[in-house]
DNA sequence: ACGCGTTACTAACGCGCGTTAGTAAACCGA
DNA sequence: TCGGTTTACTAACGCGCGTTAGTAACGCGT
C-alpha cells in the first residue's frame, strides 16, 4: 500500500542522472556548476515527487543534528518554575526556527536519577543543551562540559564557567527596594524567595541590601524573612514581620508566589495593601495582574530568557563562540497598585 | 584532542570478535545464542569505552526516530493556552519517556505560513504529531492524515475521525451550571469563553444549555454573552449582563480569564461577589486561587490531556491502535469562594 | 560412522545522504 | 594545432547500526 517515500536515487533515475548531482543541486552547494536545465529538471522532479530529505540519513552523514535540547530540572519549585515554562520555551524555539534548529524538550524530576539527560548528549540527539536549573552537586554536568560538549544554562552554577544566562537578580531587586525608598519608606523589609541555599536568593537578598547601603539605611536582620517558594512560606514570613516591635512599612517580597501568600496573610488580619503596608514582588507572574490589589512586581524576561540562550548555545555549537558567554539581562520594574505609587492610568 | 566516540566495531575490534555480535549483544536481540563470557566481555569493553550508540545511524537503520513531536497551534489567545502549556507538555513527556520516545516541541504562530510542521513528518523528524489547537482550514492536517501518518489532535475537529484527546466540555459546563442551581440560582446567565466558531465555546455553552433544560428552566438569549479569551471581553460581557431589566443572580463564565474580567468589572461597580452575584468560571488556570475572592471553577485535567495524547500516539506508530480513538477526559469543579457555596476547610 | 539439531558466531547488505576525488568534454587564447 | 582552464557532471567512500542468511564446530542418538 503506502509505497516508500522518495529518495535522492529515485530523483536521480527519472532525470536520467547521478544521485550526486541530485544532492548538489538540492543542497545548493556553492562553487560547483550545473547547468540551468539540468538544475531545472532536478527541481522539478523533486517538487512532482514530494521529496523530503530524510533527516536520519543527513544526520548520520553530516553529523549534525541540528536540534538542541532544553532540560528542564523541577525541583520543590515546581509551579513556581512552570510560571516560567512558556515563555522560555518560547523564547528558545523561536531563536532556533530562526536558526534552523529543532528544540528537544526533556524535564526531569527531582526524584529521578539525575543523569539520564546525558544520554541525549553521548547518543547524539542533540548538539547542545540548554540546562534550565542546574544543580551544585550535578557532576554529570560538569563532565560532559569538560568533555567540550556544547552546554548552556539558564540560572547560575556559582563558580563555573559554564556559559549561562540568567535575570540580573541583583539589579532587580535592587530597582524593588529603591522603588520602595523612593516612596518615602524607612523601614523596608523584605521576604526572600527561598532559602539561601539558591543563589538567586541570595542576589536577590543582596540587592535589597546594596539598595540599603546606598540610602545610608542600616540592615537589620530582623527585617529579614526567608520564603520557600510557595504562598504557605509567605503566611508565616509575613506573620513574623508583623509581630515586631516595630513592623516595616514596606516589604520587598522576593517572589510573586511567596507575596500571594502574604497578601492573602495581610488580607486576613484586615491590613490594606498598599495604605497600610507596601509590597513589590519579583518575577511578573500572571496571577500578578489579576490578585488584589495589582502586584507592583520586577518583570523577568522570559521570552529573552530563552531566545539569548537559544542563540548563545548555537553560536557554540556553531564554534562561534561569543567573547561573553556569561549573559544577564536586565528587569523591569512593573508598577501596579501593591506599591502605592501613583499610577498614571 | 577530542578523539570519536566509540563504535561496535570498536568494542568489536577490542574484544576480538565481529561488530555483528556485538550489535546482538547491546540489543538483547532474543532468540539468539551467545555465550555467556563474549556476552560478558562485551558488556564490559562497552561500559568500559563508555559506549553509546548513535542515534541517527539507528534511526537510519531501524526506521524508527522514537520522538513524537508536540505541535502548539497558538492563536489570538495566546496567554490563555499558555496556561495549559506546562501541564500538558508535562503529562506528554513522562509518557512518552515511559514508552520509550523523546518529544520534540514545536509552536506555530497564526501570522506564519501553517504548514511548515508537515517538515516534521515528511523529513521523518518524528514518528507522530500532536497537534494542539487544530484549525478547520488546515488542509496539511487532513493531508497527513490521509498518507496514514500518525496524528492525535488535542482539541477536536468536527467532522474528521482524526484521533483525538479533549476534555469533556459540555459535562464540564454542565457541572459548573447544575452547581449553580443547586445553590438555589434560578436566573443564571453565561459569558462565553470565546467566540462561538471555536468548538469549545459552543460545547461549553451546550452544556449550560442542557443543565437549564433539565431544570427546566427557559433557556434566554439575553442571558448568553461571549467572551473572547481574554479580560476585556469579561468585562464587556458582564457589563451588559448587569444592564438587563431583571439581571441574572449567577452566571456561569466559560473562561477563568474572561472571569478575571468579569470580577473585576464587579468589583468596580462595588457589587459583591459571591453575595450579590455568584461566579463559575471554567479552567483553573493558576490565577484563579489568588484571586479574591478565590474562583470556583472547573478544572481541566492538563497533565491527563497530555499524557493519554501521548499514549495513544504511540499507540498508534506501534499499530496497536485502541477501538476508541475519540477520547474525553473528566473534568472536576474545584468549590472555592465565587460560587457562594458553604465550603468545608 | 553418519545424519541432524543446536550453539556460537560472522559476512554482507542496506538505510539515505554528504562529500571528495576524479573524468570527459567543451572552450579558448597563442 | 595544442596545452590549459572551465564546465558539467559521476564513481565511490563513509557515516554507524539493524538484520538476514549463512557457516563452522560440536554434541548426540543410532
Amino acid at each position: 500500500m503506502a509505497r516508500s517515500r522518495p529518495t535522492q536515487q529515485q530523483i536521480a533515475e527519472e532525470v536520467g542522472i547521478s544521485r550526486t548531482t541530485v544532492s548538489l543541486v538540492l543542497n545548493d552547494v556553492p562553487d560547483v556548476h550545473i547547468s540551468p536545465e539540468t538544475r531545472q529538471r532536478i527541481l522539478e522532479v523533486a517538487g512532482r515527487l514530494n521529496y523530503y530529505p530524510d533527516a536520519a540519513a543527513r544526520r548520520l552523514a553530516s553529523g549534525k543534528t541540528c536540534t538542541i535540547a532544553l532540560v528542564w530540572h523541577r525541583g520543590p519549585d515546581q509551579t513556581y518554575r512552570d510560571a516560567f515554562l512558556p515563555g522560555i520555551l518560547q523564547g528558545i524555539t523561536r531563536a532556533a526556527r530562526h536558526y534552523g534548529y529543532h528544540v528537544l524538550f526533556h524535564p526531569i524530576e527531582p526524584d529521578e536519577s539525575n543523569g539520564d539527560y546525558v544520554e541525549l548528549a553521548r547518543s547524539r540527539h542533540t548538539d547542545g543543551i540548554i540546562l534550565s536549573g542546574p544543580r551544585t552537586d550535578d557532576t554529570h554536568l560538569l563532565d560532559l562540559h569538560r568533555e567540550g560538549f556544547p552546554l548552556v544554562l539558564q540560572g547560575q552554577l556559582p563558580g563555573s564557567n559554564i556559559p549561562s544566562v540568567d535575570v540580573d537578580n541583583i539589579h532587580g531587586a535592587k530597582a524593588a527596594v529603591e522603588h520602595l525608598l523612593a516612596l518615602g519608606h524607612r523601614r523596608v523589609g523584605t521576604i526572600t524567595n527561598a532559602p539561601l541555599t539558591y543563589i538567586s536568593s541570595r542576589q536577590r537578598l543582596e540587592g535589597y541590601r546594596q539598595a540599603l547601603e546606598q540610602a545610608s539605611l542600616p540592615y537589620n536582620e530582623n527585617l529579614v524573612q526567608y520564603g520557600n517558594f510557595d504562598e504557605e512560606s509567605g503566611v508565616v514570613a509575613i506573620e513574623t514581620l508583623l509581630e515586631l516591635d516595630n513592623p516595616p512599612t514596606a516589604i520587598f517580597v522576593a517572589s510573586d508566589m511567596v507575596a500571594m501568600g502574604a497578601l492573602r496573610a495581610l488580607h486576613d488580619r484586615g491590613l490594606r495593601v498598599p495604605e497600610d503596608i507596601a509590597l513589590v514582588g519579583f518575577d511578573d507572574i500572571t496571577a500578578a495582574r489579576f490578585i488584589t490589589p495589582t502586584l507592583t512586581t520586577i518583570h523577568v524576561p522570559t521570552f529573552g530568557l530563552g531566545w539569548s540562550a537559544a542563540e548563545l548555545i548555537i553560536r557554540i555549537i556553531e564554534q562561534d563562540t561569543p567573547d561573553k558567554t556569561q549573559i544577564l539581562l536586565d528587569t523591569e520594574l512593573v508598577i501596579r497598585d501593591s506599591c502605592g505609587a501613583p499610577v498614571a492610568k
